[in-house]
DNA sequence: GAAAACACTTTACATATGATAAGAAATTAC
DNA sequence: GTAATTTCTTATCATATGTAAAGTGTTTTC
C-alpha cells in the first residue's frame, strides 16, 4: 500500500483516517503474464493501481485485436467509460508481464466521498489528470501521423519497446505490424 | 443563468448560496459568427457554457486547420489540457454562428470548492462525464474508419450537417474535404 | 535442447487516400 | 440582384498503407 499512498500524495494529502478507510476497501492482486485482469463484457467496479508490471487495455474490431493504451508502474488502470457509466466495457485489461496491482473497490470508494472530502478531492484531481492525458491522446492521434507518434513513443518511453511486443504497439499507433516494420526499417 | 443551472441539475443539486456564488463569478458573453472566443496561445481561465450557437475547438498542423471538437447548445466548452495544467493552449475556440455563452471564471470557481463542497462535487461529475466522452472519442477514432464515423455523426447529430461547413467535419473526421466528398458521393 | 509456437521482417500486389486543379454550387457582400 | 467569395464536388495522378504470403528470427514448452 505504501506505493499507492505515495502516488496519492502527488495529487492531494489524505488524513490518516482517510488512508485507513481506503486501505480497508483495497487488496493486493497478482496476475500472471498474458492473462486478462478484467475481461470484455465485465462492468468495471475496481480502480487498479499498477505496482509492478505492464498492462494494456484492448478490444476487438472485427476480430482484430486493437490496443487502446499501455500502463506501467505507478499508474492507475481503469476503463473509465465503464466505471463512470456502470455499463459493461467492450474492452479488456491484459497483463503483459507478471504484475502486481492494488485493487480499490470503486462502489465502496465512492461511498467514502461523503465522509471524507479529502478522498473525493484526491480522486477528482486524479481523474482531471486522466482527462488531460486523454485529451492529449486525441490530439496526438489527430495531430500526428503514426510515424511521428512512433518516434515520440520511443523517445519518451523507450522502455515500451523492450517490454511490449511490436504488434501491440502497431495497433496502438493505428497501423499494421507490417507498416510499423516499414517505419522501423527506413534508416 | 437559468439554462446553466438547469444544466447543472443533471449532475448535482446546488444550495441557493452555491448558485449565488457561481452567478457572482459568471457573466454573459456574446460572440459574432466566425470569430474566435479564445485564441491560440491563450491560457484557459474560463469555463464556457454554450447557451445558443455552435462552436468548435481547432488548431493548426503545418498550416492546416484541424477541428478537434464541436459544441452545441447546453454544453460546456473548455480546453481541458490548458484549464488543468495552467499552460497556454495550442488550440482556439471559434464560433460558427452568432453565439451566447456564460463565462465562469475558473480560478474563482476553484476557490469556491473549499466553502462549497456541492460545487466541487458538481464539477467533479461534469468533468468525469467529459472524461467518458473523451475516452469514447479516442475509441471512435481508433475503432472506426472515417466513413463509419461520418455515418454515426449524421445519424446521431444530423443538425451538425446543417450548421457546420463540411470542411470542418472533414478535419474532425481526420480526412480531407475531398475524401469526405467521395464518402458522401458514393450511393 | 529439440520441436513448436510466436514475433518480426520483407516482398509483391491491390486499394484507398491525399494532392492538385478545375468546375459547379452556394453563400455573402455591396 | 449581380459580382465576388467561399464551399463543395469531380477527375486525374502519385503515394502510402493494407493484405497476403513466405521466410527469418526469437521465445516458449516439455
Amino acid at each position: 500500500m505504501v506505493a499507492l499512498f505515495k502516488f496519492f500524495k502527488k495529487f492531494n494529502t489524505l488524513s490518516k483516517e482517510a488512508e485507513k478507510a481506503i486501505a480497508e476497501i483495497s487488496k493486493e492482486v497478482t496476475v500472471k503474464r498474458n492473462s486478462d485482469l478484467q475481461t470484455i463484457g465485465h462492468t468495471c467496479k475496481t480502480i487498479y493501481f499498477l505496482k509492478k508490471g505492464v498492462a494494456r487495455i484492448y478490444y476487438f474490431k472485427e476480430d482484430i485485436d486493437i490496443t487502446e493504451s499501455f500502463s506501467f508502474e505507478n499508474s492507475i488502470v481503469v476503463r473509465f467509460e465503464s466505471l463512470f457509466t456502470g455499463r459493461p466495457s467492450k474492452k479488456a485489461i491484459q497483463v503483459l508481464e507478471d504484475s502486481d496491482f492494488i485493487a480499490i473497490n470503486s462502489p465502496e470508494l465512492f461511498k467514502l466521498y461523503d465522509k471524507h472530502p479529502d478522498i473525493e478531492r484526491l480522486f477528482r484531481k486524479i481523474f482531471e489528470a486522466s482527462l488531460v492525458e486523454t485529451v492529449n491522446r486525441v490530439e496526438s492521434i489527430q495531430f500526428h501521423t503514426a510515424e511521428e507518434r512512433y518516434k515520440v513513443l520511443i523517445k519518451e518511453a523507450p522502455n515500451v519497446l523492450k517490454r511490449v511486443p511490436l504488434k501491440y504497439i502497431a495497433s496502438y499507433l493505428g497501423i499494421t505490424p507490417v507498416s510499423l516494420s516499414r517505419i522501423r526499417g527506413q534508416k
